[in-house]
DNA sequence: AATATCAAGGTAAACGATTACTTAAAAAGG
DNA sequence: CCTTTTTAAGTAATCGTTTACCTTGATATT
């Protein structure tokens, strides 16, 4: 086991509230003489505060629980990493929960994350709504991000991208392309206003009927994109594809090649997210940039000013960008 | 705040000693009926004992800390997952560290993660091997996972695959195929025992001559796989090139199509490591597979069972695959 | 000179569990 | 009926900090 306070309190002859009084800096009643043996006895046994103890003490753990679906998928590691930063450079810890988008998972997550004291919770794409009422009753500091959750008036923060109008933008791209049958393929969301909604509202726009045949929805995943268009190209044409993120897109592109398909001159894909992977496409792949990094770094700055600080919870808009590659 | 025991006790009428041995299954002096009752009481409020109260006491704190360079390289999110996964099962929290290789980081998530009371470590491609010692005197169990580190006889485990072997395979692969001029890209070590001498291995026992300008040493990054290529191919003439693993790979094949050259008819590309990426790639990576998932899976397994049972630490070593797909 | 103020530091009670030890009553043994 | 053992539960110290409040001696104020 490492030094404790006590015993450096000991060897400096003084008491453990002095100790404790120098390293937090309340020290305007502590001499200059004692400061500096104390500092230096700490310095030399490279005294580290027991953290967990200080916890247990004030309340205050300096953790963060992020729950997030699946780490795996390339998406949130570059949220972790965002997160990550800013809070360890204000002295923060995080710890991490996959929950597989399954409600059972997250909220054993929730609980456990909570019998750790962690000041403050950060959800990426969290599973159910009804939940909310529960985190908010526990008054734990929460953001959500990338999640389409009504925050109005609550005690949680949010950041978020507003992925629809991407959605609409790159349906719209397709379309000024000259695509008369575009299908897309998502994730199965209740939410009215997702990414599919964006899509709706180009077709409609652009006096485009929409085709129940050519929308196929299910998970974020590559399997999502080769059954999609499996499913779909089994019985209609197509011209251009939307894809909910870059992982589906990856699926449906392998799997348009594979009908030995040209992409883009048969049929245009485009994804959303900018996943690093996306520019090692073949070809590479256009889609709509989701700033991941900065938007994890702005959930942790959010959450850990209003647990230190108090500062207000809000919602934080991030702006997306076209990335315009070869598939379209 | 949630409810303490102290409140549970005072519901149930009994004192907090009761409540405590009924949670944690010392009950054979425990009437059934305050048993239930206390249980009931404990249902109702749904009450979860405050972990970082009792890891104080017990100095347990069920948490492990997992160190590395970066969870952005898509290597590393999937060991991150298995040890997650097995953590969370054996109910163990794991709480992350991004080093990027630097020393200095790496020695303060070592000592933030220490005051943190974390019961053990895991490091992935962890620096500093004059570090090792340090760790070891803090008598923390320690277990290292994809590290080159000579561990026999001490505490610490090891999980590995022989990735030295795992070269030495597929540069006799590019050399079967015909190739008589191999590159080789990866990142610098210092370590005999790495990657590189799997190449030079394989070239010496072909009668091949190792050319120090066909080498370029770097990072595993897909930057360094790029000016890999760039400087290698400037002045030489080459029709292989063994990738330290998929990143450099990618960036590698992207900056030899730039030249116009062909995968793999003019140039053999080799990677390893088979991130979920690199099927996607064009064309699809050969590449030989590290067992990601199931070194973390492993690796917190043997950790646990350490810390939960002293059970021996050990080095266990994983199978690697070779992925052959369209790159040689 | 008596009192007030201040500097420098100490005391001890928290925080929420666990646990070695004690106690009281009941059951068993003689 | 008295002693011993067993059962059921309680007491209080402890883990390593923080912090409200106290003490002491010195200096300043009137």
């Amino acid at each position: 086991m490492s030094i404790t306070m006590k015993q450096i309190a000991d060897l400096a002859q003084v008491s453990t509230a002095t100790v404790s009084k120098i390293i937090n800096g309340r020290d305007e009643h502590i001499s200059q003489a004692t400061r500096e043996k104390v500092l230096s006895i700490i310095e030399e046994n490279s005294f580290q505060p027991n953290t967990v103890a200080k916890g247990l003490r004030v309340k205050k753990t300096s953790t963060i629980g992020f729950v997030l679906p699946d780490i795996t998928n390339p998406f949130f590691p570059e949220i972790a990493r965002g997160i990550e930063d800013v809070a360890n450079t204000m002295g923060f810890a995080v710890v991490f929960c996959n929950t597989d988008n399954e409600a059972k998972r997250e909220q054993a997550c929730v609980s456990f994350l909570q019998s750790k004291m962690v000041d403050g919770l950060i959800f990426t794409r969290s599973l159910r709504k009804s939940f909310f009422e529960n985190y908010l009753s526990m008054n734990i500091p929460t953001v959500v991000v990338d999640r389409d959750v009504d925050t109005a008036g609550s005690a949680i923060g949010k950041i978020y991208v507003d992925t629809r109008a991407a959605v609409y933008d790159i349906t719209k791209l397709l379309i000024g392309k000259g695509c008369k049958r575009i299908a897309f393929i998502s994730a199965m969301s209740t939410s009215l206003t997702d990414r599919y909604g964006g899509y709706c509202r180009a077709l409609e726009e652009s006096g485009m009927p929409l085709d129940e045949a050519l929308v196929y929805r299910e998970y974020y995943s590559v399997e999502t994109g080769i059954r999609g268009v499996e499913t779909i190209l089994a019985t209609q044409q197509v011209d251009g594809i939307i894809c909910g993120n870059d992982l589906i897109a990856a699926g449906a592109m392998q799997a348009v090649r594979q009908k030995g398909l040209n992409i883009p001159s048969d049929i245009r894909i485009v994804g959303v997210d900018n996943i690093y992977f996306s520019k090692f496409l073949y070809p590479p792949l256009t889609t709509v940039e989701q700033p991941a990094y900065e938007m994890g770094m702005a959930a942790a700055r959010m959450l850990i000013n209003n647990i230190l600080y108090k500062e207000p919870m809000f919602e934080q808009k991030l702006d997306y960008k076209l990335i315009l590659r070869e598939t379209v």
